[in-house]
DNA sequence: GCCGCGCGTGAATCTTAATTCAAATGCGCA
DNA sequence: TGCGCATTTGAATTAAGATTCACGCGCGGC
């Protein structure tokens, strides 16, 4: 009826409030209208498409990406970074967002496991700021990878990341791959490693590196810790990748080797009871491995690049 | 520095907002930021343009018209309507128009002043849907013109309106021009006229038609109120339209002329004390009245037409 | 013709969002 | 190398906006 009148109104309330940015109470002394009726204007008028929100997205992001691996994985946030050609840059990348990620999400109340050794969380520390708001307590969740100089980077990482957050840092001061069942219990009595693992389940944020089963080369370097003979087992169990040093197939379930026993830093099942469980990781090689971590749940949160991202997206 | 990780925490925020209109706290719970940062990244988000607000004008309604209009004889508010060919249809709309308006914007505590005699008026009154908000007194602010049949029928539009309002009705039992100042005088002491008056500086809410001076048509029919010789007199004196019969010039300035005082209604300079006051008129026609009116600034409301409004903004 | 029913309203209320304020920090500059 | 200056942040506060509630009314069924 009024139809064309209510038109009018309309276009003239949601002009004056998204335009020239009146509020309503001063539509309402100009209009002579109730504030009620101003605010119920304005939602007809966004329903009926006088009004028309739209969200551009800034080329480089990638929310779409980012919603359709949420939704696939149940995931409870993901990022994902632009792909370039340069592996090296790409892991940059996945380094800096994971830096902003932490800066801007971790508070003083945290206690953040780190898990050395990944290429891409050291990238993450190389590119964080100084002076983030500070406190939160920084502990390491996996001992050091390879020979033992390897293993003093792997403090170093946590040291590092402990200090840029202004945190206090938790370090596990023993290898992440022992020799056999027993020199890990053994070790696990130390004062210092003991006092490491009694905060695993404090953990309120994990940031781990994901592992392709075909040795990285940063593994390699690190002194091969693991035989040729130790990976052919795996791959015959089907294992695609790791967190942790704790390996998983396609499915995400965990492969169980003899290798289980001989790692130190958290287990897979004390990962899952951490509230925000980060994973960093991108590049075709890894791509498998992601899709084993996510498909065993055992990250919640992913932070990968544009072309890994539609290639778990494919599957 | 950070730049496409704020761009790409902007544009998720964002979304989440504006497309799955999550909450601020809901999103704060999801993203670990606080309610203010969020907030505040939606005005960026806002500012740099990922998130484009805009209000689509629909066909038929004319607010660019509308507020060119108010920015230029600062008017309080217009309302324009789309012209058609009829003459008669346009009064139609202009009459539905100013009905919703008095039906959204008039209130129980409105005192709203009516001046027959106009064609917009009486559409208006025609338009108008019963059993709007109640409870405004009608006060008719201008004697009836012509025969005293045309003086009813003056009398009938206040009462109208005021049953469709729902309110009472104060009727100024009088003709609009009386012969001398003297019978204007007369007239002035009855008892239900000085009751009329007396509330002319209550009024809240004028409601007005704009009469060019070359005799509209119901003037004529109405009994042709003015002599030939008595329109002549105004035109010598520049005259180009009529509000309660008092007239003015292109300028808006009033035009004294011994029919000044055989007026019984509102005086322009009473008119010009009242909070809002209505012109509701359009047609070529009109035109020149209409813009003497608004120079004049004797009303600060316009109803008028497309056509005329483009008008208005030319000269 | 009278009685509910549903719609639409404004005032009050409650939720949501913006802003203020104080604290903490990096940075430029002496 | 220290000293403000300007930022940036979250908690608290204030402002703004959505919704609830009660009411009044027209309208359609009985």
């Amino acid at each position: 009826m009024a139809r064309i009148d209510e038109l009018r109104l309309m276009t003239q309330v949601a002009r004056m409030y998204y335009e020239q940015e009146l509020r309503q109470p001063e539509i309402m002394k100009r209009l002579n209208l109730s504030q009620s009726t101003i605010s119920r204007l304005l939602s007809r008028a966004r329903e009926s498409g006088i009004v028309r929100i739209t969200v551009n997205v800034p080329s480089g992001t990638h929310p779409e990406l980012e919603e359709a691996l949420q939704e696939r994985y149940r995931l409870k946030q993901c990022v994902v970074v632009e792909s370039v050609d340069d592996e090296e840059q790409i892991i940059r990348e996945l380094g800096e967002a994971a830096a902003f990620f932490v800066e801007t999400t971790a508070g003083p109340g945290d206690v953040i496991g780190i898990s050395s050794w990944s290429a891409a969380l050291l990238a993450m520390v190389d590119a964080m700021h100084h002076g983030a708001r500070g406190g939160a307590r920084v502990l390491q969740i996996l001992g050091g990878v390879g020979s033992p100089g390897a293993e003093v980077h792997a403090t170093q990482l946590t040291r590092r990341l402990a200090h840029l957050l202004n945190g206090e840092a938790t370090l596990l001061p023993a290898p992440g791959v022992v020799g056999s069942r027993k020199a890990r219990d053994v070790l696990l009595e130390d004062r210092f490693v003991a006092e490491a693992t009694r905060l695993f389940d404090q953990v309120t944020l994990a940031l781990v590196g994901i592992g392709a089963v075909e040795p990285s080369r940063l593994l390699a370097e690190s002194g091969n810790v693991f035989s040729k003979s130790e990976l052919n087992t795996l791959g015959r169990h089907g294992a695609v990748g790791d967190i942790c040093l704790h390996f998983f197939n396609e499915q995400g379930n965990p492969v169980a080797t003899p290798l289980h026993d001989r790692v130190i830093g958290m287990s897979l099942e004390q990962l899952r009871r951490v509230g925000r469980v980060v994973g960093v990781a991108g590049g075709k090689r890894k791509t498998v491995a992601i899709k084993g971590a996510l498909a065993g749940g055992w990250i919640n949160i992913l932070i990968t690049d544009r072309n890994t991202a539609e290639r778990l997206l494919k599957g």
